[in-house]
This record gives structure tokens, C-alpha cells and sequence, in this order.
DNA sequence: TTAACATATTCCAATTTAGGAATATGATAA
DNA sequence: TTATCATATTCCTAAATTGGAATATGTTAA
């Protein structure tokens, strides 16, 4: 497709596994240079680079300049959206699994008594 | 790119901001028939249907069928999962929503009481 | 300066994707 | 059956994306 993601969002970002696990080491281990993240991921330099250039470009992380090295860490605040958008369907799902259990309760009631209570 | 994205996933699947809005429409309408999306968003049918396709495949929305037309219901559960990626990283958000507000009021300070207190 | 290191950027090829148009499939009504 | 309505699928094209290789840029040390 084309006409409609001529924008990089924090939604495409994360689409992504190798930027989420970016996302998970630098939340864990806080900021990371581009090299710590290479030995991590297993990934080629360039290839690393260039996720972080996208997750850069929304915003998801921030890099420093320490000598040579770039150091990026997390800007957590930017998944903030994210979050708030599927919550709004939390109360959806927790409903769902509501039913759901409830339906395994009465199917064990009907085990245990055949008859219905 | 290519060999990444053999499969569609949850995040790939709301990566696309029609599919947000279908998620969002099915959760606030409840279910609803192809044309009626096709309505509510202004796309071409086999735009749409293609959409209801990926999500299909990822399982956040099933079909019933009614008639000639096709039921489109929302699975919320299949966006627990990313909310529970997503709630991860909270806590990292709140503190450090926490600290600009720190910064805030300690600049709000320094206005009214330049010698500090 | 120059060499070495860390990272970014560019070019390329393969793959995916969305939209558009046309068409196929499925279901009901006549 | 046949016509019609609702939806899905296929084919095509343009754009985007990723990884890979090569190269460029920037920074420190010698």
C-alpha cells in the first residue's frame, strides 16, 4: 500500500518485533549504545541503526552524544498512546473473559449436577 | 521487507489506521455487516473486506453469518496482549510524567521564590 | 594530520501492502 | 432457475519496508 502510512506512527513502530525488542532491552537495561544493542540483537549495525532511526523519528527514544558512541534510552511516555488506546476496549475483554469463565462454571454445575441448581 | 513479516500479528493488524477504526467502530456499534462499515468509513467494499481479512487472520474480529450479510464482531481479548506489552513499560511513563511535573512545580517555586525555599 | 572506532546513510533486491478495478462466490427473492 | 444483493477474491500497480553490502560521517587517540 501507499496513500495512507506516509507517516511513521507509534503504532507502525512497534509493528515491528526487532524495534519492540529494542524497546524491552531498553526498558530493562536502561540507555544503551547502538553497539550493546548490536551484541543483543544479533542483528547487523546498519540494521540496528535503522530501526532506531524509526523509533527515533516518533519519538519512542532519544539519543545522546557520549564520545563516539550514541547512547538511546527509552522516552516510555511515547507508548503512553498506545496504551490508552486499547484501553479504552479493556472493559470489552474483561466482560468476554467474564462470560467465558462463567460459562466454564456452569458447565462444571452441569458436571457435578445434572440437573441444573 | 520480507523476512520478518511472515506472519500478521495483533500489532501488525492495528497498525493500519482503517483497522483502528473498524476495532473502534465494532466496539462502539457492536457487530456490524460489511456494508455498514463500508458506510461508516467511505472506502470501496473490497477495501474493506480486505481489512476485515487481516483481522480476521489475527483473530480480533469474527464473522457470523446473517443472511447475505456478514456479521463483524470484535474479539477484544486479542488486544490484551498488547495492552499487557504495553503495561509493561508503565510504571517507566508514570515516573517520568512524574518528573517533569517535579520539574514544573520546582520552576514554580524558583518564579515566586527566586532564593529557593 | 592520520588511524581507528562507532554509528549513520545510501544503494540495491526481495517482499509486502494498500488501493482500484474487475470478477467470482454465496445467499435470498422472484 | 434466474436476477439481485452482499461480500470475498484476484490481478495489477505504486509505494513502503527490511536486510545486506558498501560507504560516508563524526569522534577520539596517536
Amino acid at each position: 500500500m501507499s496513500r495512507s502510512a506516509i507517516r511513521v506512527d507509534i503504532f507502525n513502530a512497534i509493528a515491528e518485533p526487532r524495534r519492540r525488542q529494542i524497546v524491552e532491552l531498553l526498558a530493562k537495561r536502561g540507555a544503551l549504545a547502538v553497539g550493546a544493542l548490536v551484541v543483543a540483537l544479533g542483528l547487523p549495525q546498519p540494521a540496528v541503526s535503522k530501526h532506531l532511526g524509526v523509533l527515533r523519528k516518533v519519538g519512542v527514544v532519544a539519543v545522546t552524544k557520549q564520545g563516539k558512541q550514541r547512547m538511546y534510552n527509552l522516552e516510555a511516555e511515547k507508548l503512553k498512546s498506545v496504551h490508552d488506546w486499547v484501553k479504552t476496549f479493556e472493559e470489552l475483554w474483561s466482560h468476554q473473559l467474564d462470560r467465558i469463565k462463567q460459562r466454564a462454571e456452569q458447565r462444571a454445575r452441569e458436571q457435578t449436577n445434572p440437573k441444573g441448581q
